[in-house]
Order: structure tokens, then C-alpha cells, then sequence
DNA sequence: AGTTGGATGTGACAAAAATCACATGGTAGC
DNA sequence: GCTACCATGTGATTTTTGTCACATCCAACT
């Protein structure tokens, strides 16, 4: 990726700060369904979206799985950031939901970045505030509504980053957000009933 | 508060950044149960917490609320940086639990304290950080834990922060983690039983 | 002391969600 | 075409939580 690329990507990047990270970064493509972070890792790259999806998950303490939000090109991954400041381990799970194309920027040239791109200080800003407003919602969610509005929500945000065509069985579903198969399957058929979707076997087709 | 005191309650400011908030910033006082933030308020300061605690809730659309987390001295409230730098209204409430002392910093004087004060935006990235990874701790409790957990974890936090004689109605502590009277009187009556607390009237003391 | 209002205790019931059991149905691999 | 494996559908039951009704109890105020 050339720095005039990086910068129509990131607006927000000014061409020194880009020619930085366009020197300094480390370009790494993952597969569809690889893993770019997963729990106890100890992290020494800032990671910024190129191309692609990033799903980012909660694991419970016995297993269980928490879908918390998607990252698009153009934006970076908080939890990298934080995991790297403050040498702590990684606490989530980040998986590649198509190929993804990012750029690794190592620990050490954070100092250098901070110190002397403003632009880099405010990108890493607006990440963390982007991403804190994503999690808001999320407790919003989970602290006040049902199961029914919990699904149609999932299913606007699958919806928005990945298009109409849902390609999820409704175990997936049940997993990201914590239920149970049959109660998702029941929901659903509500859901296709009042004609906000039609189904198929692995594809849930959403109409609005 | 003189730029001495600020810098042992701030540690991570150096003499220089203390001195410009001390000229700058505006010192109030909020008395026990006065309303720092309110949801819809467009907000003009970044509030860092000079003495007390405040208690930081969400609101439902039915007016629900939820609480997230304590600000302590020495800390900032990481949303009054958010809504001030996109120039959004708060979604959040925030209310003194003792009598409360802030240093309000105005708007005008964020550019610059981004730009010649490196502390400065080193302590607003701890901040969002640790108000970050706080909310993740929201999110696991709600996502993953029943009722009975998650009342005790709420009530180590209110010990924490406020010592071992909690002082909440059984209602308020309902109220706060979006549950009923009855449900909190029952579980609390089976920590008892089990010797975790003793009750009165209007008091809790947690034995641990 | 008597009244009153909020706080707490408790049983019965309702609603939401999870779990269990099993049926049906499509499809990939042989 | 047969089989085996998932995915999905569905009723019955249980668990968890919320709601309702009402009793009791304490503390403040007259």
C-alpha cells in the first residue's frame, strides 16, 4: 500500500505521518477465519485495517463467546493499542471474517509516533472513543433489552458490514450473543413472519 | 488546589501541564447527590476529579438506569473528553456520591494542551484505557453472569470505592444493576445466610 | 403514644430464556 | 441411491427473573 493510498484510507493521516507508518509498518495478510489476536496474547503491534473484516469477540470465563463489534478498513483495533501501552495480555479475540489486510506497526516506534505525529495521537483518540461508544451500546443492549431486540439488533450490524445476505446458522447466531440454538431458531421464525427476513439453509436474507 | 497538590494527584503531570491547568481550569464544587452530566447535555469541559466520587450510570430509553463505574480523585471522566471533542451530547449520567471537587477545563484550551503538554494527551489515553477496559468488565458481568454473581460483584465494587458499610435500599441496588426489590432482597438474604454480609435497615456490611 | 411512609420479607404467579428430547430435512461423500 | 452428519423445527419442562399482593417492621413526626 503506497502512503498516498494509506491517506485516502485514514483521512485523518498527514503524508509525513503516513510515509512513517508506510516505512515503519509491517504488512501481514490473514485468511479468512485466521486468528489476528485471541486471549493471554501479549501484543507488540498497533494494527490498523486495510482491507477486509475483523470480528471482535469476548470469551466468558468458561468458553463461552460474546460478539462485541466489527472493524472495517480504515479503522484500527483499541485493544491492540491498550494490550501494547500497557504490556498487558490481550483479553479478546479478533478473527479475520473475509481476507484481511493489515499493517503491524511495532511497539517500538510508538514513542516516536506520539511524540512527534500529531496526527497519530488523534487517530489513536478517536479510536478509543469510537470504539468506547461501540461498547455503550453494546451494555445498552445487554443491560436493558430482550432477546427478541438483542436478535434484530446482531442482525442490523451483520447486516451493515456484511451485507443482506447473512451467512450464519442460527447456532453461530445463538453463540455471539449468548443464547441457546432453539431460542434463536424460535425468534427467527418471528422474525420471517413479520417479514423482516426470509430464510435458507445457512443464509438468513434480511428485508428490513 | 495548587499545581504541587495536582501533580501528586496526577502523577503522571509534569509542573508545567499543572501550572496551565491551574490557570485555566475552573474549580467547582458539586455537593453529595448534585448532577454532574446529564444525558442530551452538550458538554463544554473536560472534568478531572479533585476530591469525593462520582457514580456513573447509563440510562434505557424507559428512563432504566444502569451503573457502569466509580470516578475517583485522581481520575478524569472519560466522557465529558468524548461528547466536548466531537461536540456530542452525553449519553451518560453522572452524579456526586459525597461532596465533590472538580477542575472544569474549558474547550478553548484542548488544542493546545494536545499539542504542548505530551502529558496532557499521555493522561487522556490512560484515561479512555482504563475506562475502557472497565466497561469490558461491564459488558463480561452482563453477558456471561446470573444475577446472584453479578449482585456481588456490584457489591465489591461499592466496597471498594466507598468502604464496607454500604449504604443502599435494597431498591437502589435494583435500580442500579436493572433488576427488582424482591429478586435483590432474596439473593441478599442468601449472601447473608452464606456469611458473606449482614444487614440492617438502610445499611449492608460486607464481611467478604 | 399513635400515625404514617418507606423498607423489607414472602408466597404465588407470570414471563423470558435455557434445556431436553426428538422429529424432519437437506446435502456431502461414499 | 444410501448414509451420515449437520441444520432446523417444535413441544414439554425447568430455571431464572420479574411481577403482584400483601404482611411486617422500623423510624420520623406529630
Amino acid at each position: 500500500m503506497s502512503s498516498k493510498e494509506m491517506t485516502s484510507l485514514f483521512p485523518i493521516f498527514d503524508s509525513a505521518l503516513a510515509a512513517y507508518i508506510h516505512e515503519k509498518g509491517e504488512s501481514k495478510i490473514f485468511s479468512s477465519g485466521e486468528v489476528l489476536m485471541r486471549p493471554g496474547q501479549f501484543f507488540k503491534y498497533a494494527m490498523l485495517i486495510v482491507r477486509g473484516k475483523v470480528k471482535l469477540y469476548r470469551e466468558g470465563d468458561d468458553g463461552e463467546e460474546f460478539f462485541m463489534y466489527f472493524l472495517e478498513p480504515g479503522s484500527a483495533c483499541a485493544l491492540s493499542m491498550m494490550c501494547m501501552a500497557r504490556n498487558q495480555a490481550s483479553t479478546i479475540m479478533a478473527i479475520a471474517v473475509e481476507e484481511t489486510e493489515v499493517i503491524m506497526i511495532p511497539i517500538q516506534y510508538m514513542d516516536t509516533l506520539m511524540r512527534e505525529y500529531p496526527a497519530w495521537y488523534n487517530f489513536v483518540i478517536e479510536t478509543y472513543r469510537t470504539r468506547f461508544e461501540e461498547l455503550l451500546d453494546v451494555v445498552d443492549q445487554i443491560a436493558f433489552k430482550n432477546m427478541d431486540e438483542r436478535l434484530e439488533w446482531y442482525l442490523k450490524r451483520q447486516v451493515q458490514v456484511l451485507g443482506n445476505d447473512i451467512n450464519l446458522t442460527h447456532q453461530q447466531i445463538a453463540t455471539d450473543i449468548n443464547s441457546s440454538r432453539e431460542v434463536i431458531s424460535r425468534l427467527l421464525k418471528k422474525l420471517e413472519i413479520s417479514g423482516k427476513i426470509t430464510m435458507e439453509r445457512h443464509i438468513i436474507h434480511w428485508k428490513g
